[in-house]
DNA sequence: AATCCAATTGAGAATTTTTTTCAATTGTAA
DNA sequence: TTACAATTGAAAAAAATTCTCAATTGGATT
């Protein structure tokens, strides 16, 4: 049932990167599992040691490439922290807004826009003409507030 | 009249330091000043260039513990952009939002915040006890636009 | 105005992070 | 299977950031 699930995931990525001109790679899907099986945010690092376990020689480098490619695809984004943004998230494919909790570090998905009603308004006011916006929330999860 | 106001403004900032216990130094207000003057956002290296001219031993290290007070005392924010989160905007004492133009790098100031009145319903929603956000607009400015 | 002290700075070294290079490997289309 | 462009690993290079520490300095106190 889980395995049946995985396969099929991993199937859909493999015909979303090839309609993307981009090869399926052990390493891409190593990455891409990582992230999507942490429900914390991981440095470079941290996903570089534990694509390791699967797969004991994957580079750094490689490391630096695929999370470029998967951002670039809309897999994965950065998480903006106060102390650097140097840490990545899968997100869904619809348009949401990462919730970070500032305790434990996992990562929530708003999975609304309260941009997009007012970025005509916006437009209007100022004439500046918003092509993308970054949002995300900081805080602390149901389980760690308080 | 520029001058004076100049002044009364150095006047404040230093006020402001005193009551945070930290020194007014030249290299302090030589980069405030920097990024103030600056309707674009600036690199690390570009403000260090920019304070060498009336500074001219001022170093690296310098700035990079510079912005990280003047973060800290709120009077600057890093600009997040696609490639990389590593450069610097002043922003008003007021909480707002900026909005970077993409073509010509300014930064503009959004002065209301969309996100304080969906906070609630949002907390309410998810359960997530939201602590602050991140938002930041991308686009064209109006004369970039088109 | 002179003194004192903790905070700050400059210089450079050290460390960490990121990018580049290139030969070897490997997905995939044919 | 074969062929080829894309991708990778390894190592070096480059860039960014932090650290160390002696010297300096802002500002409080006299
Ligand atoms: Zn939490
Ligand atoms: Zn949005
Ligand atoms: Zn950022
Ligand atoms: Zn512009």
């Amino acid at each position: 049932m889980k395995e049946k699930q995985f396969k099929h995931k991993q199937a859909w990525v493999k015909t979303f990167f090839h309609a993307r001109g981009f090869k399926c790679t052990p390493q891409r899907l190593a990455v891409l599992s990582v992230l999507k099986n942490s429900p914390k945010h991981l440095s470079i690092s941290e996903i570089h040691s534990r694509v390791r376990e699967f797969l004991p020689k994957v580079g750094l480098a490689t490391i630096y490439r695929t999370l470029e490619t998967l951002e670039e695809l809309g897999l994965v984004v950065k998480v903006h922290l106060e102390d650097g943004c140097h840490s990545y998230t899968v997100v869904s494919r619809e348009h949401g807004h990462p919730m970070v909790c500032v305790r434990c570090n996992r990562v929530f998905e708003f999975r609304e826009c309260p941009i997009d009603r007012m970025s005509k308004r916006l437009s209007r006011k100022t004439g500046f003409a918003i092509e993308t916006h970054f949002l995300q929330f900081l805080g602390k999860c149901q389980d760690c507030k308080r």
